[in-house]
RNA sequence: GCCGCUGUAGCUCAGUGGUAGAGCGCACCCUUGGUAAGGGUGAGGUCGUGAGUUCAAAUCUCACCAGCGGCUCCA
């Protein structure tokens, strides 16, 4: 290796040093104000502090709080809520003697810190005003990030001294994955001040924290394990400046004002009652409208695509889903199985035991009813209710079917996560050649649905079985060919999508679409899976041109997932503003007076006729209020009507997310043109008409 | 299920160990007003449920129920 370093620069220039030299050193040689301005640096595209020494030819790029076009820089924003974590983490060790370490990444928008704390002594909300004086106190004082190396056996000692088991446990796993020394940062003097067994690398000093917040608790898991130590997480955000945060904290509350769980109460789309049961959405007439339309709309492209419609009763035998592998491998995650007068006599009477009943259930010996967990095995009963022939298939046999789950109940959220949720289900039975085929069409309707309710921003995931694991059924030879359909499927599907192992279902390999919601968590919505194992495990068959049986392939699909989570998602993804087809409430007619209420009348009579959903505001108050209540409500179309109105026969229209009135049409053209909108799904528009006033 | 937080009027939320509040909504009255809140009056609450401490509990303690955030899980 040569003592001459070239280092390179995003530019593409050169500079070349006689030795190691630092990345603030080149900073401070290009200028110092970027050397002041400077948070950390990228060596050879890893982010590094300001003071490493770079020993070999590197490509640098410096790092300040913006890049050149003025938006955050993601690494320095790395460095800062790592950084700031540290600044955490020393805080509370002060409030609170005792807790221990664990592990402090940064996120995408902010960062945590996994804790143990003392049993006598959990952390609480009430701490966090504390905690950030101490935070606000280190960050004043300015102290720098100070990095030092030890030997591993030396760094080992250091920690076991300290105590902290789980540090010890971070330190095995760094050296496990090929670290010879053990890095330290000391938020100043190494062995006077507050440090910290970490990789970094770090802003250059406390003092470039702007502006953080402490923002919640929540427990964990030590390693994600569940049966491991529980730890307390805590989370935190930090940005360069006060404003940033005051920003930040603004879109998280505005996020809040979109939250399907808040606009479901306001705009009355459904309710979640606790003497019902948790996790058991009811739908309100508002609510209920737009699933009717969604399913309408649905069940015309089913028609077109080839399905048959069929519906099947909510609850099966026991034994049904012992074939079909659900009973009793997944009686946690299920209802209890319903049982027979008889043995629940039994079970109050005579003593019998839970134990006993369900040991009994579990072995055959009582035979009861179970809540359908899905609808697959009610809809292999109704394939194999007759023979068929391979000129048969596909056979598409679809249901908007209601299952029931026990979810968690700490899992359960709005609409998104319950417990009775309904399936627009459908399961395909098909020869394995016609596999590729079948599921790309299935991947068709999802996109067609996505489309026509502009839902862009989802990803897709290929879900492959995970090799190490044994929940898998089936054998290995169809898993490959399963997978691979999938993976080909997905392909001609033209948009990008992850293969993740892991991900399949116990009974084959899946396509998932998954939206973020708006505070940023994913959720599973439609989906296709390819299944070799229900057939087998139900013996069905058809008729090959060889006039001998076959073994069909199963495809289950539902593109919405389900009914409850996919309006849970649609109703943050419109923020409540249903385009007109799906608006519960289409139009709302607006008397400037009760001298117009008749006239009114006869305008919704007419709107109502044409089959549209529209209520007449007849109440006590000025148009101004009505106006704002309407727009409250997010009804897509206000005709506001007084005498100037009347004489004209026509109404003065206001359209949702228009500031103003747009201008007046008669009566029947005004009705025309909401029919056309609301028949095209959108793509013609009322509004349209107007194109001139309104800037369109 | 786990940790923390929360639970007061239909909704959003104040509140103190000593007889329960506001705004919005609702009802009624006045107002008949042309594009995001006209005015007045009134009704409405076992303060999540159950125990405990206390002369006294909506307030303090415990248990339970439910919601929220995260973890774990998700056929």
């Amino acid at each position: 290796m040569s003592d001459k370093i070239t280092i390179t620069l995003p530019d593409g220039s050169q500079k070349h040093y006689e030795g190691p030299v630092t990345p603030l050193t080149v900073a401070r040689d290009i200028g110092e104000r970027l050397a002041k301005a400077a948070v950390g640096a990228k060596v050879d595209g890893e982010l590094a502090d300001l003071n490493v020494a770079i020993e070999k030819d590197a490509s640098l790029a410096i790092l300040t709080e913006k890049t050149k076009d003025g938006k955050p820089d993601e690494g320095a924003m790395y460095l800062l809520r790592h950084s700031t974590a540290h600044v955490m983490a020393e805080a509370i060790q002060r409030v609170v003697p005792g807790a221990m370490l664990v592990y402090g990444p940064p996120l995408d928008n902010g960062f945590y810190y996994d804790i143990a704390f003392p049993e006598d002594r959990p952390l609480r909300e009430g701490d966090f005003e504390a905690i950030e004086a101490e935070m606000a106190k280190i960050v004043k004082e300015d102290r720098p990030f100070t990095r030092y190396e030890m030997d591993y056996d030396a760094g080992l000692e250091k920690l076991k001294t300290e105590g902290s088991k789980y540090k010890l446990d971070n330190a095995h796993r760094a050296h496990e994955a090929g670290s010879l020394k053990l890095s330290f940062y000391a938020t100043g003097e190494p062995g006077k001040n507050w440090e910290d067994l970490c990789r970094g690398p770090h802003v250059p000093s406390t003092g470039r924290i702007g502006a953080f917040k402490v923002m919640s608790l929540a427990s964990s898991y030590w390693h994600g394990d569940e049966n491991s130590d529980r730890l307390t997480r805590v989370y935190g955000t930090s940005f360069f400046s006060k404003k940033e945060l005051d920003e930040h904290l603004d879109r998280l509350e505005q996020a809040k004002q979109r939250d399907h769980r808040v606009l479901g109460k306001k705009l009355g789309l459904f309710h979640i009652d606790e003497t019902v049961g948790q996790g058991l959405v009811l739908w309100t007439p508002a609510g209920a409208t737009i699933r009717h339309e969604l399913q309408q709309f649905i069940g015309t492209e089913l028609t077109r695509q080839g399905y048959h419609e069929v519906f099947t009763p909510h609850i099966g035998k026991l034994d049904l889903y012992r074939t079909s592998g659900h009973f009793p491998y997944y009686a946690d995650s299920q209802f209890p199985p319903l049982v027979d007068r008889e043995h629940m006599h039994k079970l109050s009477e005579e003593g019998c035991t839970c134990a006993q009943l369900s040991n009994n259930l579990k072995v055959g010996q009582i035979e009861g009813f179970m809540l359908k967990p899905m609808n697959c095995p009610h809809h292999i009963k109704i394939y194999d209710s007759q023979p068929h022939s391979y000129r048969d298939l596909p056979l598409r046999l679809a249901e908007f079917g209601t299952v029931y789950r026990w979810e968690q109940s700490g899992e359960l959220n709005g609409m998104t996560r319950v417990r009775g949720f309904t399936q627009d289900d459908a399961h395909l039975f098909c020869t394995p050649e016609q596999v590729g085929d079948e599921v790309q069409g299935c991947l068709e309707l999802v996109k067609i649905i996505f489309g026509a309710l502009g839902m862009q921003d989802y990803r897709v995931r290929v879900g492959l079985r995970d090799p190490d694991s044994g929940k898998y059924t089936g054998d290995a030879a169809n898993w490959d060919k399963a997978e691979e359909a999938c993976r080909q499927a997905a392909k001609s599907l033209g948009v990008p999508f992850t293969e993740e192992p892991g991900e399949a279902a116990f009974y084959g390999p899946k396509i998932d679409f998954v939206v973020r919601d708006v505070i940023g968590r994913e959720w599973q919505l439609g989906t296709v899976q390819v299944d070799y194992n229900l057939p087998e495990r139900f013996d069905l068959t058809y008729i090959g041109p060889d006039n001998q049986p076959h073994r069909p392939v199963m495809i289950h699909r539902a593109p919405f997932g389900s009914m409850e989570r996919f309006i849970g998602v649609l109703i943050e993804h419109f923020g409540g503003a249903f385009p007109l087809w799906l608006s519960p409430e289409q139009v709302r007619v607006l008397p400037i007076s009760e001298k117009t209420n008749d006239y009114a009348m006869e305008i919704v009579a007419a709107l109502k006729t044409a089959g549209l959903r529209a209520t007449l505001d007849t109440s006590d108050g000025r148009i101004q209020a009505k106006i704002k209540n309407a727009a409250e409500m997010r009804v897509p179309y206000l005709a506001v009507v007084g005498p100037r109105d009347q004489e004209n026969n026509a109404v003065s229209i206001r359209a949702r997310g228009v500031q103003k009135d747009l201008g007046a049409l008669p009566v029947g053209e005004f009705v025309q043109a909401l029919v056309a909108e609301r028949d095209s799904k959108g793509t013609e528009s009322v509004r349209d008409r107007f194109a001139e006033t309104v800037n369109v």
